[in-house]
DNA sequence: GTCTATAATTGGATAGAC
DNA sequence: GTCTATCCAATTATAGAC
């Protein structure tokens, strides 16, 4: 018999619509877990970090652990769901006010503050998702995919509307994650993020996609 | 007394100046072992392998790969060095015919072209890092830092003459960088390498660059 | 240089008291 | 829910024959 223990993750996920905005929940002990194993995995490797060193991490023993979380695996999955599930309600944006433009400038902005707020998760998520069990993968990256295959479609109208520019509009989508997604992997706490976010809207929409500012 | 082996790496890398260009070297057995594992470190990840599985894709027994590597890290720095050595190589077309547009035009078409020959082991190279031991990792680290100091002064002498439109040099390096390297984690064997060529001289030059095509 | 056999250690996970 | 103690499976690496 299966004792009691902390919600599946994987329930959690199944009950997000991508689109929707997810629900903000009170911080949990599982919380400060995942936020110290991330930190650990972030400097050190998923791979190279044990039971005792994330315990350690938190001020506790490697065995207190398992009240909290299944598997050293299921950890990861934590950190990378949440890294994948909570942007999609950044999608919204993209049925908001203003055209295309607009509105992906806004989504633009929107992702990467959320990835200056988390940068170690986000690096995480990005770097370990071999890690994870096949079942696991799978979920993150379909998420993945229907972000990606969103932002494609905002592309798409701007270029039938003329204000983008661009060959494959699929091609260009995969430019401007790349592109965003590459700050994890070096931004410092010391950044400023406003000149960040600034920048990282022009080399996307001006640069990637080629938006003509009308003067 | 340590008992006579394959080459240590790192006497490799002391001999390479960067710049100059990497002595192309007959197809050892040791480098058909890197291959291999590189590939199986690409789909698996590297703590996801063991030298029993890296053996079985080349054809041996487990311990018959420490007659030609000292340990698993080893395979994972050649892995990696190769990957952070050969580009430098690619630098010289910083020194070579035209103006800044160019020279780096050449030197993203070399870069995504060597990426696309060796999407694997650059995949590997990049997301493993921090499975290498710090003196190797710091090794492979100056090198890209190298690279990466040597795309600014371009973007830089780019700006100065008015063909480039950037803030900040530095960060455009790092925004052209991140969009030229996140090819691997995508990119697959039918795609049509120099449609992918053409897309990222426009992605980088023309767009995160904003070049003006004079008419 | 490759093999079989095995040493040695690490590290995820569990048992059961408190 | 946290602890101590421990199990046990996996796996890196070595020994020594061929």
């Amino acid at each position: 018999m299966e004792p009691l223990r902390a919600d599946d993750p994987t329930a959690v996920a199944a009950e997000v619509v991508p689109g929707r905005v997810a629900q903000e929940r009170p911080r949990t002990r599982r919380d400060e877990i995942a936020e110290a194993a991330a930190r650990y995995f972030a400097e050190h490797g998923y791979a190279n970090a044990g039971m005792r060193d994330i315990a350690e991490a938190v001020g506790m023993r490697g065995a207190s652990l398992y009240n909290h979380f299944h598997s050293k695996e299921e950890i990861l999955y934590a950190i990378a769901l949440r890294m994948t599930e909570d942007p999609q309600a950044d999608l919204l944006l993209l049925d908001g006010e203003g055209g295309p433009v607009q509105r992906l400038t806004g989504l633009v902005e929107a992702h990467v503050r959320r990835l200056a707020r988390h940068r170690v998760e986000h690096l995480v998520a990005l770097r370990e998702l071999s890690a994870l069990t096949p079942e696991h993968r799978r979920i993150v990256t379909d998420y993945r995919k229907y972000y990606q295959r969103r932002i494609r479609d905002v592309i798409e109208a701007g270029a039938r509307m003329g204000v983008f520019e661009v060959r494959d509009a699929h091609q260009s989508a995969i430019a401007v994650l790349d592109l965003m997604n590459g700050i994890s992997w070096w931004l410092r706490d010391d950044h400023d993020v406003d000149q960040l976010v600034d920048d990282y809207v022009d080399f996307t929409i001006r640069g990637v996609l080629h938006h003509q500012v009308r003067s």
